[in-house]
DNA sequence: GCAAAAGTGTTGTTTGTACACCCATGT
DNA sequence: ACATGGGTGTACAAACAACACTTTTGC
């Protein structure tokens, strides 16, 4: 892509920054929407919780390096993930090097995620509605992810990053009301899921439990489509 | 902000890529939606027309270049202005040097813009609708901020900063309708924005040429507002 | 038979869309 | 008087929100 535009004839180049590529990792376990935060070693923010990033490799798009970060953590590929914003404010503590922090977002299934045990990083969920005080200002960073897919699960089917690829009505129901923050009306959900063709019933039903078995349902796409 | 982790606790720094800023400045001109373009004298794109741009100054913020390149531009500050996406693919042509530009779109009044007449990159406005081949994928860009505008107009004020402090409906309903690139209808245009309160009436009205006279109206709030 | 979740329809309200005529002014 | 753009209301359709009971299963 590079819409590079160097205006200044002269010498250019004022100075270059680090520039890193940040991810904001979701999911919903259970009834609760969970990033992914790993805990930092070194200062600044030793001992912080932050989220995952780092540098940009020599030759490797922005995209690619989400791509990269998102497998490091958790093993996952092929899952939605969007750019968010870029943050190009200087270091509050550290002003010795200058950052701008590139931040990706992305929607996966908590059981399809293999967080590394070994790590000295402790990669682990945390409920996006308590999380502590974060390194650096990934609180804000993750408020705006949040925000970003909130409004993003209104017009489009980015639910599908976040479920198998067979779910009940009711598991599609708490994944948004997981996310939205708030209940929903059960027979107003299904009807318009349904008319707004994001969905089908598979045929198939789950028995489980001592009720009634539930029809299992599929994205109509399991890709992005805005609706 | 500077949300940098640096993961790789080793030598860190991959490469460090020069970063850009480039600002889509858009304007309605009559009933055009228009771009504001430089033509480029340097390669690599010598001759094509292009985005206004350019590299980051030691100390500077993303948004303070935006802005100071809006100004450069155009002489105009306190617009609208929003970042829009950050572009990291490499370069196509010129491999030597890596690029990424960080894009921002602005809404201003063209009739407030002092245009550089002097300049060798002969600034002008082009119609966002028709527009050359430009330089990099500047083309790509100018539609990413045309798709964000249009949908910013369906639910914030945004427009304000496309008017002065007072117009006619109809001059509002012209704005609306050069970016939406369709008609409207008058009597369900001014029922919304009014019932949205976005708009009130300022009690004066504009006299001039052979009609009635039209009631001018202002902003509620000339600053972004999420209806 | 009882506990637990699945499934299902109707009504009222709000929002959006289509559509045609009269009004105030300058010439 | 006529040309020009400014201003107004109503009726239909679609989308959305509120609301409660029956079904199928395991124990």
């Amino acid at each position: 892509m590079a819409a590079t535009n160097r205006r200044n004839g002269a010498g250019e180049a004022g100075d270059t920054p680090l520039v890193a590529v940040v991810v904001v990792i979701l999911t919903v376990v259970d009834d609760d929407l969970c990033v992914l935060l790993i805990k930092r070693g070194a200062d600044p923010y030793g001992g912080f919780w932050a989220l995952p990033g780092g540098v940009l490799a020599p030759g490797e798009t922005l995209d690619a390096a989400a791509v990269r970060k998102l497998l490091d953590e958790t093993g996952v590929a092929d899952v939605y993930l969007e750019q968010l914003y870029t943050f190009g404010e200087l270091p509050r503590g550290d002003q010795s090097r200058r950052g701008i922090a590139v931040t990706y977002f992305a929607l996966i299934q908590h059981d399809q995620a293999r967080l590394r045990q070994d790590s000295e990083w402790q990669p682990a969920w945390h409920s996006a509605y308590h999380l502590p005080r974060l390194a650096f200002d990934n609180n804000v960073v993750v408020e705006y992810a949040v925000r970003r897919l909130r409004s993003k699960l209104e017009y489009t089917n980015v639910a599908y990053s976040l479920l198998p690829r067979q779910f009940t009505l009711s598991q599609l129901q708490q994944v948004y009301e997981a996310i939205l923050d708030r209940e929903m009306d059960k027979r107003n959900f299904r009807r318009r899921m349904l008319s707004l063709g994001l969905i089908k019933p598979s045929g198939t039903k789950r028995m489980e439990g001592a009720h009634r078995p539930a029809e299992l349902y599929t994205f109509a796409r399991r890709e992005p489509v805005v609706i």
